[in-house]
DNA sequence: GAGTTTGAAACT
DNA sequence: CAGTTTCAAACTC
């Protein structure tokens, strides 16, 4: 074994550009300084007897065999050499007892690698000094001076750098020296501080977040090589410290036979880890902006000086040694295309995660290509630069930790894996949090108002999620008729339907229009929310905690039910959750939501004793909640806090909460949870492509109409807010003012055609604040479906309590 | 999953 | 507008 030896600083300062005088002195250099914990390489360097007191640490694994390659990285190398010199990695066969991450692969997978080519290859990296290195050198120099001006090239040779010292690591025709070992040590540190650099670089890219962890990984793959070469050195020959060729590789593996099973599958899988992670240092690279993509994609990506992209897998279990176990593949289609950036950071980081781990952990069936497991790491800092994570949480500086100090033994490489895994661990929360935020703004638990292609990506990725609503199943409609939940709910039916001989889709867009137009000229309403909300209405919550809607709430044509007694589904009233009213014609009424023969006075008592119940419960409020608490059962929109902020990317309803705010606070979040979660026919009505000429509906804001595009569409498709009726005003000499709880649903409803209606209908004494009002007319409604005109017959008849028959249908 | 029941939608 | 038929969802077994 190695020992430390004086001269080993020495010519480490030499040899290594990191200490160049020119870039510590570098502005740029001292804010990379600033943020990593080394202070500079010279102090790593300084460290380096620590680090190479561990070489000789036979127990565990020391590095011996990476330690030149940084240094000479920098020196030479011939690119092209660097191939497959990957296959000449060390082996670890044993003592990675500590480091379980790196150890958990089954051999079986390295098998596969083996057999499919990836140890045999013969070719010997050249050592190259000169024109290669010059890359280096010109990373290196450029960094303090031209790299901010000049981030490309800044990275292009960056990476250059790195691919050269991944050649030279495994130039098996390299024997190590104390002092090249010394050197690599503090290239070691050289490169993560350069990765930083590096990363401030490529942090202007617009495709910063998928560049931005190639440091993150590099600083990583460090790490794995370190433990993967000091336990070479442990396992198969503890006084070895050459660097094995291909033909030791081999060799290895063939005494690794001898060591036992168990001892050949940590061997080879020691081979493809280190190859996978230094691959993808490069790969990483070269795919910047691919992360996401799928294995397709990888398949046909010409890696730079990649003829043989077939270790990717080997990329992967790396990295899938790296993600605590506790990561499991999540949805796959959280991670499917998404459109804001935050979005996209938290659907990357999760699907390249599940990604990732879904194919090592089906790589029994995995060709030899596969998503880039950086996925699961690169967005961390995308993350990072997104979200307020603490910077605790940024694992970088604790491996900074271990490896600045040159404690390169197992200990620091293991811990380093775990800073590794404990951030994979933070980021995943963050990851499931912002995946939670994100489905509840963008929750489409139906593709109701999607577009189609939306629809049709969605169905290929997450096909449960179209089982969490119902679709249709008509079989003889051609869902061309009001009998299709679909085709009522103005949207086209999606390969979840059941439907036989469907039309109803976007090929067929002017039969459905035509039919539309055909039934709707029949019927101007037919395709008109069937609930009403009166204004004065706010969701029940009744005894079992289940949201109805509100009271006064009813079926805008009235039930006919004759055997149901309106306690099943079949009474379209107790579907949505509404109380029969006296324009229903159900006979025997039963309806727990409210009996037909109940006046809507004795509903909205009902509701409002039910409504003081839940107060009396709640009458221990917290004071951030009492500030927002209002005079119960105002009526009077200016009395209700201010929820502007609630719009429907921000707004959410938890329990707690909602049982201590005042029951016109806690009507208005069951209306909004209810319109939200149960009835959205509005929203489903509003679906672009569905819109009838007759409705020359502006486009809206997209925020909007994506959020109501994605808004669940579920059996109740029918359930809308009156606003959206013609009706709206007749209805505000209710009770209780009609529009207060009606707000969050006119949010997303109210058509600029209705604006006016609105204004009017609305206006109580306070009237309602522009902004309110701007932002509510700024969302779709479910399509015009008649000319305003016809509406007016309507108004008249909610003027009192809707008795009117359907006389648009009957 | 098949058959039945139910009531809305469609038709006459 | 009423009666009938068609239809698909809800429901039952």
């Amino acid at each position: 074994m190695e020992s430390p030896e004086g001269d080993r600083i020495k010519a480490t300062s030499l040899s290594t550009p990191g200490s160049s005088p020119a870039v510590q002195e570098s502005p740029v250099f001292n804010f990379i300084s600033n943020l990593s914990p080394i202070n500079s390489v010279k102090a790593a360097s300084n460290d380096a007897d620590a680090a190479s007191r561990g070489y000789g640490d036979c127990g565990n694994r020391m590095s011996t065999v990476l330690v030149p390659c940084i240094q000479k990285e920098l020196q030479s190398c011939s690119p092209s050499g660097c191939v497959d010199d990957y296959l000449t990695d060390p082996v670890e066969v044993e003592g990675c007892s500590n480091s379980n991450e790196l150890c958990v692969q089954p051999a079986k997978n390295v098998s596969k690698l083996s057999s499919s080519g990836f140890n045999s290859p013969t070719i010997t990296s050249p050592k190259v000094n000169g024109a290669n290195d010059r890359n280096s050198e010109d990373f290196m120099h450029m960094l303090p001076d031209q790299a901010e001006e000049d981030p490309l090239r800044s990275l292009a040779l960056f990476e250059t750098a790195i691919e050269q010292r991944d050649a030279e690591s495994f130039d098996g025709s390299h024997k190590l020296t104390p002092t090249e070992k010394a050197d690599q040590v503090e290239s070691n540190a050289f490169l993560l501080s350069s990765a930083q650099h590096y990363e401030q670089f490529t942090a202007h890219f617009d495709e910063k977040s998928l560049y931005t962890m190639s440091s993150f990984e590099m600083s990583v793959s460090q790490n794995v090589m370190l433990q993967n070469t000091g336990t070479q050195h442990n396992g198969q020959d503890g006084s070895s410290q050459s660097p094995k060729n291909l033909q030791n590789v081999e060799a290895d593996k063939n005494s690794s036979e001898n060591v036992g099973p168990v001892s050949t599958g940590l061997l080879k899988e020691s081979t493809s880890h280190q190859r996978g992670i230094r691959r993808h240092l490069q790969f990483e690279a070269a795919l910047a902006g691919k992360c996401i993509t799928t294995s397709k994609s990888h398949s046909s990506h010409n890696v730079t000086q990649e003829s043989d992209n077939s270790t990717l897998p080997a990329s992967f279990r790396d990295w899938e040694s790296l993600i605590p176990s506790d990561i499991e593949s999540r949805e796959v289609s959280s991670g499917r295309e998404a459109t804001s950036s935050s979005q996209n950071v938290a659907s990357r980081l999760s699907f390249c995660q599940s990604e990732f781990v879904r194919s090592s952990q089906n790589e029994e069936s995995l060709p030899l290509i596969g998503p880039l497991p950086p996925g699961f790491s690169l967005h961390l800092s995308s993350m990072a630069e997104l979200m307020p994570i603490s910077s605790d949480l940024m694992p970088t500086g604790r491996i900074h930790d271990y490896l600045k100090n040159d404690q390169l033994d197992d200990q620091a490489v293991v811990g380093a894996s775990l800073v590794i895994s404990q951030y994979t661990d933070s980021m995943k929360q963050i990851s499931d949090s912002l995946q939670m935020t994100l489905s509840e703004q963008q929750a489409a638990p139906c593709e109701g108002m999607m577009l189609t292609s939306e629809i049709e990506e969605k169905k290929a990725s997450n096909s449960s999620e179209s089982e969490d609503c119902k679709r249709c199943n008509c079989k003889k409609s051609k869902c061309l008729k009001l009998y299709c939940d679909c085709f009522a709910a103005g949207i086209y039916c999606i390969d979840s339907c059941a439907c036989e001989s469907c039309f109803n889709k976007p090929e067929y867009e002017e039969t459905v229009t035509d039919t539309r137009q055909q039934i709707q000229s029949r019927n101007p309403l037919a395709f008109a929310p069937k609930i009403v909300g009166h204004a004065d209405s706010a969701a029940n919550v009744v005894e079992d905690g289940n949201l109805t809607t509100p009271a006064s709430a009813r079926h805008k044509r009235g039930c006919n039910c004759k055997k149901s007694k309106c306690l099943k589904k079949y009474c379209e009233c107790f579907q949505a959750n509404v109380g029969c009213s006296d324009g229903c014609r159900c006979e025997g009424c039963s309806n727990s939501f409210g009996r037909k023969t109940e006046s809507k006075y004795q509903k909205v008592q009902r509701w409002e004793n039910q409504s003081h119940v839940k107060l009396d419960a709640a009458a221990n409020v917290t004071d951030s909640t009492k500030t927002r608490t209002i005079k119960p059962f105002s009526a009077r929109w200016e009395d209700l806090p201010d929820m502007s902020h609630l719009t429907p990317l921000s707004y959410s309803y938890p329990e707690a909460e909602a049982s201590s705010v005042s029951p016109s606070m806690r009507e208005f979040q069951n209306v909004r949870r209810a319109h939200l979660h149960q009835e959205s026919s509005f929203q489903s009505s509003v679906n672009p492509h569905w819109q009838s000429p007759m409705s020359s509906m502006p486009q809206f804001h997209e925020d909007f109409a994506e959020h109501n595009r994605r808004s669940s569409y579920c059996k109740v498709h029918d359930t809308t807010k009156e606003d959206n009726m013609p009706e709206i005003q007749k209805d505000t000499s209710t009770p209780s003012n009609a529009s207060k709880a009606d707000i969050p649903n006119k949010k997303q409803i109210s058509p600029p055609q209705f604006q006016s209606q609105e204004l009017r209908s609305s206006s109580t004494p306070g009237g309602l604040e522009s902004d309110h009002k701007f932002s509510w007319k700024n969302v779709p409604s479910f399509p015009p479906l008649t000319p305003y005109s016809k509406s007016k017959d309507d108004i008249g008849q909610t003027g009192s309590d809707f008795k009117g028959h359907p006389s648009d249908n009957r």
